[in-house]
DNA sequence: TGCCCCAGTTAACAAAAGTTAATTTCGATT
DNA sequence: AATCGAAATTAACTTTTGTTAACTGGGGCA
């Protein structure tokens, strides 16, 4: 069940606003259910979606050149999904973007928020927190890809989030990284061995 | 000089503000300029500056584990510079940030220029598209980890920011694909004799 | 229970990148 | 014009990654 109150509690992120901004906003969202498998944005998609994952975890990915599927990011609970094609660069979205877990996302449509959040600038301050937090989080992910080498983005990555490393296949966590999921095999090798 | 007229040319993303609202703005800045090899932001500096480049180029670094200076960013002319570890993350910055070349900023305390934003919504409209453009620009260089290898990486570069290859030292090129200058090297020899 | 499928591992080889050091090139400076 | 110094290139060698394919080990399903 969705009301008011417990949309409070998922955005994190939207304290400080009134219950009446709140349901401004209630008003928009829709809940989507999804399986394993299914696809919450496709690529070639114009429609500008935002969703707040209220559960489970969903992957962006597309075809490359060769046939293979990479993907590109994951997201889970209490984050925001949207395709930033979409979204910042205004064009069709190149990823699909896929559930990997018993999914259930909070969604909206894009402009229809910005509509609500123009409204009222109380809602200013918290998109600033969330789109600085996007940029800081984006900003590590460069920063790890000059500063650290494979093995050491691995390290870091099931240090900083363990539990998403577990709930994914490897060949997803190889992609996230960077490198092929041979190769991931390989380091996870040195790093048993060399804990011996 | 500097003016409120000049600074609406600056500030191209702030037109369809008033003038009064750049006044606003106008009054918190500070023009700033350096010289090869000055600093903008000194690796931990707490306290938080912005600044729009008017001229110039601007590096940030910091130095690794075995003593290397590492370029992890580069931005000029018409684009705005902050530490994000302060904007962001509210910590003392990791990086030092050098002009490369004579250089111009138009500076301005970051907590002032927040208070001013929040004086008038007709701000946010700004700092929404200036915040979703830094998004965007570090989500595809995220993608180019991914997605490219480092010789794909570089001959993206070097088509879409040939202005900017040609105006810093190699290394830092290497630095921002995620590569040495030495492999850099080979990369331009492989793609000289490639094209022989 | 047995079979199949697919993810993950391993293997073997080629290609590329890292590392260190020598060499060259080129601009700045005296 | 000669010299100095830093950047870039090249070389030699090691390590890692990519690539392709074979092998292994469960989980799901008939």
């Amino acid at each position: 069940m969705l009301n008011a109150e417990k949309l409070k509690d998922y955005f994190r992120m939207f304290r400080g606003l009134s219950m009446t901004d709140l349901k401004n906003i209630y008003h928009l969202v829709s809940v989507r259910t999804m399986k394993p498998g299914d696809i919450f944005i496709r690529a070639g998609c114009e429609r500008k979606h935002i969703a707040y994952i209220r559960k489970g975890l969903i992957r962006s990915f597309l075809i490359n050149d060769k046939g293979d599927e990479i993907t590109t990011m994951l997201r889970w609970e209490d984050q925001f999904v949207a395709s930033h094609d979409n979204v910042v660069w205004n064009r069709p979205s190149r990823f699909d973007f896929e559930a990997l877990e018993p999914t259930e996302l909070i969604q909206m449509d894009y402009d229809k928020l910005q509509q609500v959040l123009r409204s009222n600038p109380a809602y200013e301050q918290v998109r600033k927190h969330f789109l600085l937090k996007v940029i800081g989080e984006s900003l590590e992910r460069v920063e790890s890809f000059i500063l650290l080498n494979p093995e050491e983005r691995y390290l870091k990555l099931i240090e900083q989030k363990p539990e998403i490393v577990n709930r994914v296949q490897d060949k997803y966590i190889a992609h996230i990284l960077g490198i092929t999921p041979v190769s991931l095999s390989r380091i996870r090798r040195r790093i048993a061995e060399s804990r011996k």
